[in-house]
RNA sequence: GCCGGCGUGGCUCAGUGGCAGAGCAGUCGAUUCGUAAUCGACAGGUCAUCGGUUCAAAUCCGAUCGCCGGCUCCA
C-alpha cells in the first residue's frame, strides 16, 4: 500500500501500482475528467503513472500553467504526427509548448503553405478522434539512438547525443508516432478538443543563424471550442490597440517608404513627445542631473577608442567629411565622456550625472523593424553617471527608484532582467564579475525579482533591463542600467581624490524611457490610444450644437487656450451625435457640448471620454477640475 | 539578413486573364440639429516599381522596394 497526501491535506491509501488517474477517479470523478497531468512529490508526472511510493499528489488541469503546458505539448505531438502522415519525408526537430500555444520545427524539402494548414488540421482531428493512448517508455541511450537512426531522424539523434550522461531518456508513443520527449503528456490524443494552426515561420535549428533554417508551424489548442474562439477574438481586439494602427488613426506618426525605420512625428505625436520630455527634465533636475547635448556625427578616432569600431561597427552608419572618416552616433556615451574629460574633476564633485536626450542611429536588419518599437533612428533619454567606486550601489538604487517612479506614473507593470557578459565583450572576466555582482547586489537590496539573461550585456558592461509589454504580450526592453568599468579605462577618465592623486571613476549608462519612440509605442498600446489628459494631444474639444453657438464655443476655446489647455472647436455643420462620435473615436478626454442652454447659463455640458455626459458645469469649475487632473498627471 | 505571407483611391478592403469597384474620409449642396455615424451629388487610382508571358495582365512568371508574422539581433 502507498500513502498519498492530497493538496487539500486529505490522506488516502491505495495498493502500490495504482495509477494517478485511478486515484483521482476514486476520490473526485469530476476532477478526473478535467485532469491533464499531476505533480507527485514535486515532480510532473503522467496521469497514467503507477504510484509505488508514498507521497504528495496534486492534480493539474488546464487551469494550471503547467497543465496548460502539458495540454499544448501533447497538441504539438498531434500536429507532428499529422505532418508526418501527410509529408513522410519531413524530419522533426523540436516542438515545445509556448506561452499561448505550441510550435514544432520541421525540416522538409517541400515548403509548407497556409493551404497545407487545412489538411494538417483535418489530419489532427482524425488523430484526436482515433484517441490514441499516449504511452511513455524509458529507454537506454543506445536504444534511443538506434530507433531514431532507423527513422532517419537526425535532429533527434543530435538531441540524444547532447543529453548528459545518466539522464533518463523517455519516448512517448501515440499510434504509429513516436517522439523523444521528457513529458509528461495527456493520457490520450482524444483529450485535445479544439486545435488551430496559427502561423508559419522560419526558425534556425538551435536558434543559431549559422544553422539550417527549419519551418516552424505555430498553433494553439483548448479543451473547449468556445475557449479557442474567445482566444481568437481577444487577439483581434488586441490588434486594435496596435500602436501602428492607432498611430495612423490618431495622427501621431508615420513611417514613409522613403525612410524605412525612420519615423516622422506628426503634430499630435509631438505633443506626447514633448510632454514626456518635459516630465523627464523636471524629474531629472529634481534628482540632481544636468542636461547636455552632444553631436550626432563624430570622428572615427573617437569610435576606435570607445571600442564601437571593433564591437559595434555592423550597427553603425558612416560618412566622410573632407576625406576624414566619421560615424553617426549609435550611442551617446562617447560624447558624454568627452564632456566629462573637458576638465579635471575633484572627488567632491562626484557623482556627476549628465543627462542627454540623444538622437542615435543604428543599422538594424530590415526584417526586425517594427513600428516605433524597433527603428533605425531613436532618441534615448540617456544619462551617464560618473562616480566613486563607493557610490555605485546607491547610484544604481537611485536609478532603479527613478525607473519605478516613472513606470508607476503610467500604471505599467514590468519585469527585470540582469544581462551578463556577451561573447564579443571588452575587458577581463574579473571586471565583469565585479560589475555584475554590484548590479545583483543593488537588485537584492531593493528586493526586486529578476531573471538572468545570459550573455545579453552591452559589450562594455553588464546591465539591468526593464521590460514592458505590448498589446500582443510581446515584451520590449525600455529602461536599462549599465555598469561600466571599461570606458573610464579606455578614455583614461580620472578624478582627484582626497589624497591628491588621480583615480579612476566608475560609469553608469542608463535610460528610463529607453527610447522615446518605443516608449510612445508602448504607451499608445497600454492606453489603447486613450492617453491620460496630461498627455492627450487634444485635451478638450468644444462641440457647438448649431451655427449660432459658434461664437460662444470660440470664446470658451480662447479661455481654455489662455489657461494653457489644448482645446479646439468642431465647427462642422454636422449633428451633435456625429461630432460626439468623432470625438470619442479620436479618444479626446473631454467634449464640451454648447447649445442654447449653456449659452443661457454660461456653462458647458461636460462629456468625459468613455463615461458619457457628466452634466453642466461653469467654465471655471471645469477648468479647475481639468487643471488639477493634468498637474497631478493622473492616468485614470 | 533568413523563412513564409502581403502590396488595388487618404483609410479599410472587394475584384484570380477580358470596361478598375465599395464603404469611410474629402469637396459641393441641402439639413441648424442636445450626447457614438443626416441626406444627395461630385471628385479621387500608372492596381508598389521594373521587366517578361499573352490578342489581352491588378490577376500568370521573374527581379527590386516596402509592409506583416516569425527566426537571428536589439532601446
Amino acid at each position: 500500500m502507498v500513502n498519498i497526501t492530497l493538496k487539500d491535506g486529505g490522506r488516502k491509501e491505495y495498493p502500490s501500482g495504482t495509477t494517478v488517474l485511478e486515484m483521482v477517479q476514486s476520490f473526485a470523478p469530476g476532477l478526473a475528467r478535467k485532469a491533464v497531468a499531476a505533480r507527485f512529490n514535486d515532480e510532473l508526472v503522467d496521469l497514467t503513472t503507477p504510484v509505488t511510493e508514498d507521497g504528495s499528489l496534486e492534480i493539474l488541469t488546464f487551469d494550471d500553467d503547467e497543465g496548460q503546458e502539458v495540454y499544448r505539448h501533447t497538441s504539438t505531438h498531434i500536429m507532428a504526427q499529422a505532418v508526418k502522415r501527410l509529408f513522410p519525408d519531413v524530419r522533426l526537430a523540436i516542438g515545445p509548448a509556448i506561452d499561448k500555444g505550441f510550435y514544432y520545427d520541421f525540416d522538409s524539402a517541400q515548403t509548407f503553405t497556409p493551404e497545407d494548414f487545412v489538411r494538417i488540421e483535418e489530419e489532427m482531428r482524425a488523430i484526436i478522434k482515433e484517441d490514441f493512448p499516449v504511452v511513455r517508455e524509458e529507454v537506454s541511450r543506445e536504444e534511443a539512438l538506434q530507433l531514431f537512426h532507423s527513422q532517419d531522424e537526425s535532429y533527434k539523434v543530435e538531441l540524444i547525443e547532447a543529453l548528459p550522461e545518466g539522464e533518463v531518456i523517455s519516448l512517448y508513443r501515440q499510434g504509429e508516432f513516436v517522439d523523444l520527449c521528457a513529458g509528461p503528456h495527456l493520457p490520450s490524443t482524444g483529450k485535445v478538443k479544439a486545435a488551430k494552426l496559427t502561423s508559419l515561420a522560419g526558425a534556425y535549428w538551435r536558434g543559431d543563424e549559422r544553422n539550417k533554417m527549419l519551418q516552424r508551424i505555430y498553433g494553439t489548442s483548448f479543451p473547449k471550442k468556445a475557449m479557442l474562439d474567445d482566444y481568437l477574438h481577444k487577439i483581434e481586439e488586441a490588434k486594435k490597440r496596435d500602436h501602428r494602427r492607432l498611430g495612423k488613426e490618431l495622427g501621431l506618426f508615420i513611417i514613409a517608404e522613403e525612410g524605412p525605420g525612420f519615423p516622422f512625428f506628426l503634430p499630435r505625436g509631438m505633443i506626447i513627445r514633448n510632454e514626456l520630455e518635459d516630465l523627464w527634465r523636471k524629474e531629472h533636475v529634481r534628482a540632481g542631473y544636468q542636461e547636455i547635448k552632444t553631436p550626432v556625427i563624430l570622428n572615427r578616432s573617437l569610435w576606435e577608442r570607445s571600442g564601437h569600431w571593433d564591437h559595434y561597427r555592423e550597427n553603425m552608419y558612416f560618412t566622410t567629411i573632407d576625406e576624414d572618416d566619421y560615424a553617426i552616433k549609435p550611442m551617446n556615451c562617447p560624447g558624454g565622456i568627452l564632456v566629462y574629460k573637458e576638465h579635471l574633476h575633484s572627488y567632491r564633485e562626484l557623482p556627476i550625472r549628465l543627462g542627454e536626450l540623444g538622437l542615435v542611429h543604428r543599422h538594424e536588419k530590415s526584417g526586425v523593424l517594427h513600428g516605433l518599437m524597433r527603428v533605425r533612428a531613436f532618441t534615448q533619454d540617456d544619462a551617464h553617471l560618473f562616480m566613486l567606486p563607493s557610490q555605485i550601489t546607491s547610484e544604481i538604487k537611485g536609478v532603479i527608484d527613478m525607473v519605478d517612479r516613472f513606470y508607476n506614473l503610467f500604471g505599467f507593470s514590468y519585469h527585470v532582467e540582469l544581462s551578463t557578459r556577451p561573447e564579443n565583450a571588452m575587458g577581463s572576466e574579473e571586471v565583469w564579475e565585479t560589475a555584475t555582482a554590484a548590479l545583483r547586489e543593488a537588485l537584492q537590496e531593493k528586493g526586486i525579482d529578476y531573471v538572468i539573461n545570459e550573455g545579453d550585456g552591452a559589450f562594455y558592461g553588464p546591465k539591468i533591463d526593464f521590460h514592458l509589454q505590448d498589446s500582443l504580450d510581446r515584451t520590449w526592453q525600455c529602461g536599462t542600467i549599465q555598469l561600466d568599468f571599461l570606458m573610464p579605462e579606455k578614455f583614461d577618465l580620472t578624478y582627484v581624490g582626497e589624497d591628491g592623486e588621480r583615480h579612476r571613476p566608475v560609469m553608469i549608462h542608463r535610460v528610463i524611457y529607453g527610447s522615446i519612440e518605443r516608449f510612445i509605442g508602448i504607451l499608445t498600446e497600454h492606453f489603447a490610444g486613450a492617453f491620460p489628459t496630461w498627455l492627450a494631444p487634444v485635451q478638450v474639444r468644444i462641440i457647438p450644437i448649431a451655427e449660432r453657438h459658434h461664437d460662444y464655443a470660440f470664446q470658451i476655446e480662447k479661455q481654455l487656450r489662455e489657461a494653457g489647455l489644448r482645446a479646439e472647436s468642431d465647427l462642422r455643420r454636422e449633428k451633435v451625435g456625429y461630432k460626439i462620435r468623432d470625438g470619442e473615436v479620436q479618444r479626446i478626454p473631454y467634449l464640451l457640448i454648447t447649445g442654447d442652454r449653456e449659452v443661457e447659463s454660461s456653462t458647458v455640458s461636460v462629456r468625459r471620454r468613455n463615461q458619457g455626459d457628466l452634466g453642466a458645469q461653469s467654465v471655471e469649475e471645469f477648468m479647475a477640475a481639468i487643471g488639477e487632473e493634468i498637474s497631478a498627471r493622473r492616468s485614470g
